[in-house]
DNA sequence: ATGAAAGCGCTAACAC
DNA sequence: GTGTTAGCGCTTTCAT
């Protein structure tokens, strides 16, 4: 609320040496808590940079130090659907990695990149404005992460653990959540079961495949009518899965690849006069504070949010030490609510 | 996955000059787009610094060239109750600054802070790690951010519009939310309305003026009994509404200050035999995701979430120029569910 | 069109 | 204990 534009008049070093009739290696001295200094001349210096609001300018200190506290968290956008940080998991992780940076004394720069682009975000490590990067999901390129790994960008990735990985991920076990899922709906009776997400995605992929898997362990095929590739994206998911539900596809459970996607699920079957779960049974997936709340509750697969900040950064600072990081899986379990309740 | 610190082979320019066999200058102009250079020479030493995905260093940049892209946003916490980021509407705003910020070209720094010590956020700008600060939330503290914004540190704050208010801040119609919220209820016929909300939070305390305004036109007092004092802290908070639940204070309507408060007591009055919206009619704030989807759905204030961010950066940016940046009211408006219906 | 040199704000030898 | 000086990686006069 003022008229000049405040950046011209920021304190620096100098001002306070003239004021306080010391030389600059004084000021800094006296600011950096170094022991040859006389403790009543320190005590003064300090004061008066902090009279003066004054704060050692990071930037040149940080070049000359050679340092930096700040690790970049790159959540990817697609870019075709100019969808937005909306995704209320994506969020969540930002936020448990933001706490666990915090404890840890970094810095987060919280960046966006183009999905197909992920490689672009090596250039926040190459220019120095970070010193190590997270990066939300895999997307479609793995191919792109291995490369920045090979050329040594310290990069943690939230997402699947692939064969051929050369990054570091992190991610929730997706084989054993699509597993557990699938497995509890056939334990419940249910025979044809819709998977609900786009297995382009390689934790998506590793979700079918646990998916598959509990189907073979009771016998049974998957069927190619029943995987219905939706984006994360709700619009677009929601018309697919009104398209299902119109179709004549008989299914009487349902695994999606998130929470939201589920309860779009459980609207779609609604409005076509199907009831969840006595007609169809339906899980979710990430266990977001709405599965508590909605309607009806939503049996889902848990993701440890809340540790996986702390994993990440752990795995990012080891990595950033020099020691090899070996791709964590996080185990994950299923929450039992009423859209896929014990005893359908 | 190396077994080598990374940090020691970072390449400068120094390093490019070399390999291309010119001097520093020659490659500073070449990656600058001076036009004093040899269209030739420039291709050669762009293509050899994309070979070796050379970045100029941005810290020893912005050090020459005394600039800085970087915007902190601050997020405060609770150091009592040791509360992390998880509120979802705190989330979804930072969401929507991160994408206001890399639209308009800025890199957001997300930081933590005691909400007992908001103006330590001043640090970030006193230090020159960013050039502009947005805080979400006044919290107690409305005199630390008026000596903030006194001594010229150009920042934006989510919240409330109060009297003897010297920094900018931008925020939903709080009195309004309050008064449509409060309102409906009493045109359906309630009469003894809980709001539920922390009025030491200037927010909340301007919902509370709107509730207080509505009870008068309608021609009723407020009553000290009808009004909960919980933290957005949902444990807290369910105890709170457990304890009126079980207690003789008679209520059928119920006005929230968040959408997760307004489930909690839901779920609250559930236990406690009483049904939504029979019984009470509730309704919610901020209009969340989960509030489509949660049991029944929620009669909430909507807030203009998505526009948020765009008003706060802009705002910002406006400050930072040296103009005057006049605080921000945006509309809200009520969002008619089944939690509390017309025609109660 | 290119190079040499100064300096952005700071710290750490090295003098004294 | 304190001041002087060099230099972190870069840009930009100023020469040539």
């Amino acid at each position: 609320m003022t008229a000049t534009p405040a950046e011209h008049k920021r304190l620096q070093m100098a001002d306070i040496a003239r004021l306080a009739g010391v030389s600059v290696s004084t000021v800094s001295r006296a600011l950096s808590g170094s022991t040859l200094i006389n403790e009543e001349t320190r005590k003064r210096i300090e004061q008066l940079a902090r009279s003066l609001n004054y704060s050692v300018n990071l930037g040149a200190q940080n070049l000359r130090l050679q340092k930096n506290q700040t690790i970049a968290v790159v959540v990817p956008f697609d870019a075709q659907s100019r969808q937005h940080i909306s995704d209320p998991f994506f969020l969540s992780i930002v936020g448990s990695i933001a706490d666990a940076l915090t404890d840890r004394g970094y810095d987060m720069l919280l960046s966006r990149v183009d999905a197909e682009r992920l490689d672009t975000a090596a250039a926040l490590f190459d220019s120095g404005k970070a010193i190590g990067l997270v990066i939300i999901g895999q997307w479609r390129h793995h191919d792109q992460l291995n490369a920045m790994a090979a050329r040594q960008v310290p990069v943690v990735v939230w997402g699947g653990q692939l064969p051929q990985q050369l990054y570091c991920s992190v991610g929730g076990d997706n084989v054993g959540g699509g597993f557990l899922a699938t497995r509890h709906l056939l334990q419940q009776g249910r025979r044809r079961i819709v998977f609900l997400g786009d297995a382009q995605l390689p934790e998506v992929q590793l979700r079918r495949q646990g998916y598959v898997q509990a189907l073979h362990e009771a016998g049974w095929a998957a069927d190619a009518r029943l995987e219905l590739p939706v984006p994360f994206e709700i619009i677009a998911a929601r018309q697919a899965l009104d398209r299902l539900c119109a179709g004549r596809t008989r299914f009487d459970g349902l695994v999606a690849c998130s929470d939201l996607l589920a309860l779009q699920a459980v609207q779609s079957l609604r409005v076509h006069g199907r009831e969840v779960p006595r007609d169809v049974a339906v899980i979710g997936y990430d266990d977001m504070p709405l599965a508590t709340y909605s309607d009806p509750p939503l049996t889902t697969v848990h993701q440890p949010v809340g540790l996986a900040g702390g994993e990440i950064v752990d795995a990012l600072l080891s990595l950033m030490r020099g020691e090899r990081a070996a791709p964590r899986t996080l185990p994950v379990h299923l929450v039992l609510r009423d859209s896929a309740p014990v005893q359908a």
